[in-house]
DNA sequence: AGTCCATGTGTATCAGCGTACACATGGAGT
DNA sequence: ACTCCATGTGTACGCTGATACACATGGACT
């Protein structure tokens, strides 16, 4: 129907793979059945990316924030990383390509070295540069990066894939910002 | 080959694939794939297991260790789940069943429950009664055991999930102990 | 030695998946 | 009005996975 516009068309499929993909992973998920949600025939997948592959690929480029959350005191360290974990979570529409990258790091090799390598270059490093730069011997500040770096995945996690229920965004933001603080200043 | 022993085949059936699901998840993972390797054909998982879906469920049957790790002053809290942690990764034979259920959450959902139960009853609740006992605003307790249990799910993901690189037994212990210790005094 | 059942295998079947190939059709440009 | 290509579909095909069915065989027991 007629909508017969191929970039939207291609931005409802890659939105329902990632949808899917996101839930169930890799192979449990079906090319027909995306194409069902999108409201398409299979065929267009391969022809607009190639195949199943090549729309899994399309699916995790992730959008690389620009964070401000290491910039200013370290005393509100924890809040400004609390605000931005929470509105990533509450703010941000569609699925996130980081879960996708997750759910399918089982059998997909690369994409469990493309997460592992985002959160380190974009969690771990910088927390480890910033306590270091607040004035934390070395080998503290990687230790202290590290709990916060474990804890924030894991909360993701408990969140993500085991459907934790945790509060609305204010009662969140508290914990996580008290509990990211106490991890910083030791 | 001859060792025609039932039982002992049906032990190494289920070891491979503990093994097999908790790397790949569940669709992924083939029937001959698990056969194969155990050096086995498929018919006997058929024969033995019901099928597929039997042979996951007799896989993700979780022993339930009893912790010790309550018992004691809260000063050394930290060290006595940091020990039981770092046994529990290195000095245990075998895939864990726990890990199963997480590789396969996003596939079956009963294993996500099935995980989530686990936690709570195995992890939260224990921590947020023992913090609790030991002279701790019932809120409070509440959420720093939280805190806890996240960063443990955090680290186990990175570790396990993501292949994360983490020193030997003795350094992680002391760094596990550190971080355990510092949330639950707060 | 002979019987019989637990233990295990070979082959067939059926369904579902990904995708290639041929075909339809709307709509922009002339 | 006509053409033509981008956009989309219907059908078919090969492959693989799970499992059912018929068959083989070792070894315990008489």
């Amino acid at each position: 129907m007629t909508s017969r516009d191929a970039a939207a068309t291609k931005q409802r499929i890659l939105d329902q793979a990632r949808g899917q993909f996101a839930q169930h992973g890799y192979t449990a998920v079906t090319v027909k059945g995306i194409a069902d949600a999108a409201g398409v025939s299979p065929n267009l997948i391969t022809r607009y990316f190639g195949g199943k592959d090549g729309l899994f690929l399309a699916a995790t480029q992730v959008a690389i924030p620009v964070s401000d959350s290491f910039d200013g005191e370290r005393s509100a360290l924890g809040s400004r990383l609390a605000a931005s974990i929470v509105q990533r979570w509450f703010g941000t529409h569609g699925d996130d390509p980081l879960l996708v990258l997750q759910r399918a790091s089982g059998e997909r090799p690369e994409a469990a070295e493309a997460l592992a390598a985002f959160l380190d270059e974009n969690s771990l490093e910088p927390l480890h540069r910033y306590l270091r730069e607040s004035g934390i011997d070395d080998a503290e500040a990687r230790s202290r990066a590290a709990a916060i770096d474990a804890f924030v995945l894991g909360v993701s996690t408990r969140r993500r894939i085991l459907r934790w229920q945790l509060g609305d965004a204010a009662e969140l933001h508290t914990w996580l910002s008290t509990t990211i603080q106490r991890l910083a200043d030791g």
